[in-house]
DNA sequence: CCCGTCTTGTGAAAATCTTCACCAAGTGAC
DNA sequence: GTCACTTGGTGAAGATTTTCACAAGACGGG
């Protein structure tokens, strides 16, 4: 359970939703191959990033879909709440605390902050947006585990910190804006403008380096 | 040039967006070290990085911030300006298209599409929201090369499937959902949800597995 | 010019991640 | 029960990525 990669994660978070869809669609198990193909991966790959969280198959028949997809649902922490707190209602936060994923995933918006007065006190559904300065005290009241940065790059290494002295375990990064926090904090970030020009490069340098795209299975015989 | 990882590139983001702070700042040269320490990297994977294009800096004294910066830009593909279009004009698809950032980085968005009757027509900024059904004919009329995906999951590959017909080179997808493009189109990924689970499980298994964060430089003597 | 100090560029080593290959276990037909 | 076939789990091999370590270049002081 010690040396589980960040791409092994990822993967196990495709899996789950290949898991969603199969079970919606009615079947019952599912083999490492069928569920590799629906995420462009090897079964082998399947086969390893499970068993890295114990034996969930059975040999000859594959593994159980809603069986599967539970274990996955815990190993992820997805069977429980999580409390979010969202800072920066710009567009990206707006976007961000109306996606309907939030909360049907478990994470729940409980608070919405912004430093412009002409924002502060506007209703967006049920959420209210609340004076940023107010962060120290309404987010520890309100057990924020999760933050979110959505604010300009300015501001958002200090707002980081404000997460951080809150109490705020884990921070989704949407500034364009390498982020220090402390050891114990997980933070991920989602950085448009890398993705922008990783796409450019990509266009730039096609006719020279095109590796990239999953290989076919390529099943000899 | 043939073998650059999708994470070098990513990383030659980080060192442009650097250089430009530490241009603005007035700095001259700067050394792998401290453009390492302002990305959490270390010295030689900054130096692997850069010599995978070239010799850009000079021994004993560093890289030259205005020319490697220039380099940078044109490696990533920087030096001209993209024709991008952006289907889906919902809350992700509005945060992107009124997105500053794009623009300011050469991406110059030319369309915006989206299937919804109500949307079709209005007007946001500059830019007026056509039909998707007019995307074949519309996008190469207006040499898009790179489409942006913010539509609901379901329509996500439709979409894409049309945007290659239409000759895109590039897509970036923003919904949740893997989708599959001919091995010479350029395909990167921003599923939120696979953030906030990745997220999620590592706050579930804090105490169990604490790598991730970068290590301390660590410089014996 | 010479010496001490700095810093790059880069093979080699180490670490990490992915794929292979095969055994064991399960199924269904007969 | 036996046989042909399918599939998961997993150690080992292979591939890739990161880090180490050091030679070679560059500068400044005297």
């Amino acid at each position: 359970m010690s040396g589980i990669s960040e791409s092994t994660v990822r993967r196990l978070s495709h899996y789950y939703r290949t898991l969603e869809e199969v079970e919606a669609e009615g079947g019952r198990t599912i083999s490492s191959r069928r569920l590799a193909e629906r995420g462009g991966i090897t079964p082998a790959q399947v086969r390893k990033d499970l068993s890295a969280f114990g034996s969930f198959g059975r040999r000859g028949l594959g593994y159980n879909v809603g069986y599967l997809r539970r274990e996955l649902r815990a190993i992820l922490g997805l069977d429980r709440r999580w409390n979010v707190a969202v800072v920066g209602a710009g567009r990206v936060g707006t976007a961000l605390y109306s996606y309907q994923g939030f909360a049907q995933r478990g994470f729940d918006v409980v608070a919405v902050f912004d430093a412009d007065p002409r924002r502060i006190g506007q209703r967006h559904g049920t959420t209210t947006i609340e004076d940023v300065a107010r962060l120290a005290e309404l987010a520890p009241q309100r057990r924020v585990e999760i933050g979110v940065v959505a604010t300009p790059p300015g501001a958002a290494q200090e707002v980081a910190d404000a997460l951080v002295a809150a109490g705020v375990r884990g921070i989704l990064n949407f500034a364009p804006r390498k982020l220090t926090v402390p050891a114990q904090v997980a933070l991920r970030t989602v950085d448009m403008a890398v993705e922008l020009e990783s796409l450019a490069f990509a266009l730039v340098h096609e006719r020279r380096a095109r590796r990239q795209r999953r290989r076919p299975p390529r099943r000899a015989g």
